[in-house]
Parts: C-alpha cells; structure tokens; sequence
RNA sequence: GCUGACGUAGCUCAACUGGUAGAGCACUGGUUUUGUAAACCAGGGGUUGCGGGUUCAAGUCCCACCGUCAGCACCA
C-alpha cells in the first residue's frame, strides 16, 4: 500500500542479495495488511493511515475506538494467523482517483493519501475481505506471511505533524523463516541485556533520581571511567592545538539575547528570574532574569571578543567541557543517551574562510580516528538550513557549499538531512547506534557564520583591516554521557582496560595473602593503576565470580605460592586464566595497555546493530502512502 | 508534550477473582581459611512512588500528581 521505489544505486550489491531483502520487503509489507485486516474484522469502524515495512519489521497506524494493549495481542495474532491459514490472494487493481474517494469515502486518512498521489488512478491491492490503497508489491498469497509476532503498540502522530491527530501504531516484525524470527527475537533479548541503564545499575556505574530528572548521579565507578573518557578528550585537544577555557553555566539574558537563543532556544532553556527567593538577596539578583546555558557558543564568544585578535592568531581552537542544560520534554527523556544535564567535548574554531575546509577536514580526521578507535560503527549525515533560521539565505547557502565541498572531497558517504540544521548553521551529524538499533546523534562539526557577526567579533588581517570570522562549532563525542552510554552498550560493560572503573582485582586464597595483596595494590596504585583488593574470607571461586561479573579486566590471584615467589596467578576478561606471571611483568603490560588505550576488550557487534545498519543500507524509503 | 504500559526491601522478582507483604542476592553478626564462576548458620531491613477516594477491609479498584519505559513529536 505504499510506494517504496529503491531509489538508491544498487549496482554494488548481488542479485541474490537484493532479491533476499525485496522478498523480506513484499513479506512485511503484505504482513502490514494482514495486521490490517485482522483489525478490521475487530473494529469494523477502523479508520486507516498506512502500514509500510521498516528496517526490522513493518507497522500499521490505526485510528480506533479504544485503545490497543498488548493484551489484545493475542487476539490480533490469532485473527492474523487464521487470515495466513485462509491463504487469499493479494489482488491488485487500478481505480480512477473517482471511484477510490467513493471506496474510501468514510476513511479521512485514505483521502488525504489519494489527493496527494499524481495521476488520475491510484493502485489498489485486496486480500480476502480487506482493501487497501497501495502501491504494492506484495507477495502472492497470505500463506507466505506465516513468520510474523506484534511487538509493540504507541501512538504515532498522523503524517508526523503533532498539531494532527494521534493515531494507534502496531509495531511488528515478519520473517520468511521461523528461525530468522526466532533469531531476531532472541537479538531483541540480547539487546535488552546490555542495555546501558541495566548495565549501569549492575555495575555500580551511575543512576537517575527523581529529584532532578534527566541527570546522571554519577557514582565513583562510573565517574572513575567518565574522567578517563573526557581525559582522551582533552588529549586529543591538546594534540591538536586547541586551547581550553571554562566559563559560567549561569547568565544574564543579556548574553542570550545577543547570541540568538532567547529568540530561537529559550523554549529548551531554564531560566530563573531574580537571584534569590530571599527577601536578603540584593536589589540587583532580584531584577535581572538568568538563564542556564544551553551550550557554550555564547561565553566562547565572548572570550573571542574579550581583546583585539589578529590574523595570525586564526585558526583559534577553543574547547570548553562546560555543563550545560536544556530543558527537554519529558517524553523526550532516555537514560544517559537524552538527558537535561550534560557536558560536551565541545570546541569553536575561530577561522577564516579561506581555512574552512582543511579545519573541516582536521575534525573529520579526529573523528575517524577516534571512533575507529572504539571499534565504532558510524554514520555522516549532512543537516540543512531549518525554518526557524537566523541570518540571510545567501550566507546559508555559503554555508551549506562550504560544508558539501569539505566532506565530497574527503570521499566519505553521507545523506542530506534537509531542514535539520542549527539556527545558526548548518552541521554535519555524525551518528552511532544503540543496543536497540537505535541511532543518536555524537559528533558534529557546524558551520556558522552568524555568531560572529551577532557579537561584532572581528579579526586584523595582514593590510590592517577588520574582518569577520568564522566559527566552526565541533565535538567529536557530543554529550560525553551519551557517548559514554554508547561505548557501555557498545563493550557491554566490559571496557577495555584503560576505561575500566576498576582495572584490577586482587584476590587472596586466604587471610594470609592479605598482606602482599595490599602491597602491591599499593604499588600498582602508585603508578595510577585503578585496584581493588578482594581480602575477605570468602573461597576463591566466590571471588573470582564476582571480579567475572563485574567484568574487571585483570584478575590477580595470590595464595601462598604466588605470594612466596613475588607472583600472582593472572586472569582477564577477554582470556580468561592466563597463568601465573611475575608481578612486574603483567604490571608492564597493564601500564602499556592504559598508556596505549589499547582495545583490549570482546568487540561483539550486536547483530541487532548490524541488522538495523544492513537496513539503512537498504535505504527503507518513506512511503509516500 | 502526546499515546500506551509500568512503579512492592539496595537489586531481581512473588503475593488466586480486594482479607492486612514474601523469596533469592546484597547488607550485619558468627562459623569456615578456603587454589580459579558463587560455603554454612543467624539477624536487620518495606506507611507497597506520593496524595486523595471507594470499601468492614486496598499492594490489588477509582482519581490526580511524580517518575520510569516504548513509540511519536522534539533533539546532543
């Protein structure tokens, strides 16, 4: 029932491939009317929207008399599965748009569908009592759609505009074979396993208090492993010629209204009016109207500002891990990945234009470098100019020139993101994806040619004259507590060993190896090596479990042998029992590894996160009814 | 914010159609001194998210609020 035309270039990929993936297409999308049907037997005043497949599975909207739980699954399924075993055929047929309004003359969403199909007739496709406006293709019969099980049920606004109606979304997934929808369901519950917030909690890394929701209370392990995380960070700035500074998080508006966001982003903002709720606070606190910041544009600016600056001071690389916070929707909240409070690996490069695209390509390197460092899979996505915009159009187009130039001549692949851009400029978004297939935005490289102007920043050129800058805006994690809950979901808890909170644990057999455990805990600790000691009077085997799930890189075993000969017995994660070596010898190792960052640590892919990415390959395209 | 679901001990979960809250792990005390994935005994711990309501009686039913989750919309 709707048009799904590859549009993509398929030349790259084999026949048999691209036969696979349309099979699977035409399976879902005909489940998608099966769904459909099975519905209509159950609320005959059902009203539908559209129903195409996606990445994993396929969903239909629904506008309905009552709501939908997942208690009704059964019944659905149950209806579904008779209209399988009925085994009727998908009939196509082709209607003038007169004929269609008069068939669908009590279904509002069909109409609207119709009036915004070219042409005079529209496809139609009937399966056994229920017909449907479609495109197509489907597969034959009912019967090839055995493989199928409903996921979920939420609403879903008509046409994605939140001003129309909300409408009943089932999310369900089809199969050609049952072992690929077992297989698939069994991924959905690998994916809920190494989901971060579980991982989180089990490993004492960070949790969420209702009293300020939408910011992580980080604990001492998972602040252990944030601080390594943003020391790579400031690394990487410091190799690179960037400079840091570290500013306010609290300001007058004042500096908003300059910078553009109290017309463009106060509605994301927190704002306080007057300084105090107490009747001692100063005249002064209690007339000016404050505002959290939101990003840290604005006091970098300032900073640029702060004094006369020269050409030969460009390009100026300025980072700032300052805190900032927005004020999202509730609904908009998801763990670590979309939060209120959060700190960026954020850096403004102050530049000429004419140094705009070898900067551009300086953070596209660090990008790759630093991802591929990971093991991350990633995506580029270029972002255009969005309605609610600042500034002239041709200066945006300027703009979006100079972002398309760069990352063409870099030969990377990417897709246009029409309308997504900031108010200020126009970006390019680099994506990773969730345990759950998920993608989130991290890194991003904007192009912005207003702020400058908006704080009168200018430069001496070489013949003494003042000119305007041109900021790119950068961060290569983006929100660290994003990209944090990323690499946590990505290792599945078990991260390499520089990033780990806790790097090794040392086990004694008994009490009596207490003492050369603390010893060289004390040592290793000395040179910056993250130990706990295990002492306790427990068995080894209890020991060693807990060190296993709590998925600590280096395991060191001491009983009296070790201890006697200045050895320990060496377990790690990723090999598990290793032997017994001298204690300074695994030392070197581990102090190699931390210095390195070495990626020391079970990569598995998901194949949930493979999956979604063979679909993004497969370029699912929006149907347009 | 919208639609739906959910909220019981620190964690994971029990408690039939309303009858007055229980287990494992964790924690505390003791016994055990242990050789590579989880010893034993005992104990403490919950105004069942918060506030109303219905009822002789509410973890269970109703309402409102807070929070969480999925999706939509928004976005780093």
């Amino acid at each position: 029932m709707h048009v799904h035309e590859r549009t993509r270039d398929m030349s790259d990929q084999s026949d048999a491939v691209q036969a696979e993936a349309d099979k699977l297409w035409r399976i879902r999308h005909s489940a998608s009317h099966i769904l459909a049907t099975a519905i209509q037997e159950m609320f005959p005043e059902a009203k539908f929207a559209i129903g195409p497949p996606i990445a994993d599975g396929f969903y239909y909207d629904f506008d309905l008399p009552r709501p939908l739980s997942t208690e009704d699954f059964d019944e659905i399924e149950g209806r579904m599965k008779a209209v399988v075993k009925a085994n009727q055929r998908f009939e196509r047929d082709e209607w003038s748009k007169a004929d269609a309004r008069e068939f669908f003359a009590d279904q509002p969403y069909k109409l609207e569908l119709i009036d915004g199909i070219e042409g005079d007739t529209v496809s139609i496709f009937k399966n056994g009592p229920f017909t449907d406006l479609c495109a197509g293709p489907h597969v034959g019969r009912t019967k090839q759609c055995k493989h199928f099980k409903l996921l979920k049920v939420a609403g879903a606004y008509w046409r994605g505009d939140e001003n129309r109606p909300m409408l009943q979304r089932v999310y369900a997934t089809a199969f050609a074979k049952r072992d690929d929808l077992d297989a698939h369901l069994h991924m959905l519950e690998e994916a809920r396993r190494r989901d971060h917030r579980k991982l989180a909690r089990e490993l004492d890394l960070f949790d969420f208090n209702k009293l300020s929701p939408g910011a992580i209370f980080w604990r001492p392990k998972g602040w252990a492993s944030y601080l390594q995380l943003q020391a790579y960070f400031r690394e990487i700035e410091q190799k690179n010629d960037y400079v840091e500074i570290c500013n306010p998080i609290l300001y007058s508006k004042e500096l908003f209204e300059q910078s553009g966001h109290w017309d463009h982003y106060r509605d994301h903002m927190y704002i306080i009016r007057g300084g105090s709720e107490s009747e001692e606070a100063g005249e002064e606190s209690h007339n000016v109207t404050y505002g959290l910041k939101p990003m840290n544009c604005p006091d970098t600016m300032l900073f640029f500002g702060s004094k006369k600056r020269s050409y030969r001071e460009l390009p100026m690389r300025v980072a700032e891990f300052g805190m900032l916070h927005r004020n999202e929707l509730a609904g908009a909240l998801s763990g670590a990945t979309r939060v209120r409070q959060f700190c960026q690996d954020d850096a403004h490069i102050f530049a000429t234009e004419e140094q705009i695209p070898g900067e551009i390509d300086n953070v596209l390197a660090l990008v790759d470098q630093t991802y591929s460092m990971f093991g991350l899979d990633y995506h580029f996505e270029l972002s255009t100019r969005p309605e609610d915009f600042m500034g002239e159009v041709e200066v945006w187009d300027a703009a979006e020139d100079a972002l398309k130039t760069a990352i063409d001549s870099s030969g990377r692949d990417y897709k246009i993101n029409e309308g997504d851009g900031a108010f200020y400029g126009p970006k390019i978004d680099i994506f990773l994806r969730d345990a759950l297939g998920r993608t989130w935005q991290c890194a991003t490289i904007q192009l912005d040619f207003q702020l400058p102007r908006a704080f009168d920043l200018t430069y001496t050129t070489a013949d003494n004259s003042e000119r305007t800058p041109v900021v790119i805006h950068r961060a290569i994690a983006g929100s660290l507590e994003r990209f944090f809950a990323v690499l946590l979901e990505h290792f599945a808890g078990a991260f390499p060993t520089w990033l780990a909170p806790v790097q090794v644990k040392i086990l004694s057999i008994t009490d009596d190896q207490a003492d050369v455990a603390w010893e060289i805990a004390r040592d290793l600790r000395a040179s910056g090596v993250r130990v706990e000691v295990d002492d306790r009077s427990e068995k080894i085997g209890k020991k060693i479990a807990e060190a296993e799930v709590s998925k600590t890189p280096y395991m060191f075993v001491i009983g009296k042998r070790e201890a006697e000969a200045g050895n320990v017995a060496v377990r790690t994660w990723t090999e598990g029992r290793r032997g017994v070596m001298a204690v300074a010898d695994v030392k070197a190792e581990i102090l190699e590894r931390i210095a390195n960052r070495t990626l020391d640590a079970k990569v598995e892919v998901s194949a949930i996160s493979q999956l979604a990415a063979a679909a993004d390959e497969a370029d699912a395209a929006p149907p347009e009814y």
